[in-house]
DNA sequence: TGAATATTTCATGATGTCAAGTAACCGGGT
DNA sequence: ACCCGGTTACTTGACATCATGAAATATTCA
């Protein structure tokens, strides 16, 4: 019954952690590639879209956020400019960079991914409130974010 | 006190943790296929490897496993085999199934590969043993993982 | 025998890299 | 001012991987 033995070897509670998380990854992504296949899109088209839909974005700056090499953004754009959710743009002050941007259908559907997403529900559901901020917490601090603001 | 009111719509603080799960998932991925880039492998053959390396499985459960389809399964072994990191074996109790085992290099570079891996250290380096064991309760109950076990 | 299962093959599409090409910006020289 | 070389942004092409689905083969099982 999970006594809180010492544990000799650091490794074994650090090993469990990194396999417990290598389950949430698992489980997020499920979940993320379900939604977007209820919208006929691919995790790569989703993410994109989602990006967009904040804000209009150069090419090169897509594929620095999404860390893949620009030729290949060029393809996402072209299969979601296809089907209307996206549009590029000439960017006024340089000619050289292309905007892109989502359409109204575009903005629509990203929100509509967003609240398809069950992944902020379920699995947070078993959390009582101060658990969930006992996560954010140890979250912030894993990941090296500045606990300042806030 | 932590009332577990009914899900109106996820709370800025649920978004919050969601967002943060996001992150993790994102800096596991990159990690992830980091350093099995550093075996010259793709992300989809280390996680088969690392499958495969704990003991031989038939095509049908590695597909299971890793949430694809079986014809997928084909082409991956296919590459791992041709690299010796992998052999195909029969089933001494069905002639239809074929058992995929990592060899012993493929073990090896299995054990490399996991070893490479910083995820294990870096991000939990800042959290101290009694905050990792609350991390991995709170995991454990996302997940909805039996807490019977050790 | 006939239905079901395990694997492979084939066709197709999406994703990813890399190298090469085009267009546009930029910062000197003269 | 002008051109000129270097850099930057994007696209195109070739190619490998990953993923699905349908069809073919071999085997098991009722």
């Amino acid at each position: 019954m999970a006594t809180p033995h010492m544990t000799r070897r650091p490794d074994e509670l650090t090993l469990e952690v990194v396999d417990l998380i290598g389950a949430v990854v698992a489980r997020y992504h499920e979940e993320y590639d379900g939604a977007a296949a209820e919208h006929a899109l691919t995790g790569a088209q989703a993410r994109l879209l989602s990006l967009l839909s904040l804000e209009p974005l150069p090419m090169r700056k897509l594929a620095q956020r999404l860390r893949c090499e620009p030729s290949n953004v060029t393809g996402i754009v072209d299969r979601l400019e296809s089907r209307g959710l996206v549009e590029r743009r000439p960017d006024p002050a340089d000619r050289r960079v292309k905007l892109a941007a989502a359409t109204d259908e575009g903005r629509r559907v990203a929100r509509s991914l967003r609240e398809s997403l069950r992944f902020a529900r379920e699995p947070l559901a078993g959390l009582s409130e101060e658990e969930r901020l006992a996560l954010r917490d140890l979250l912030r601090r894993m990941l090296g974010v500045d606990a300042q603001d806030h």
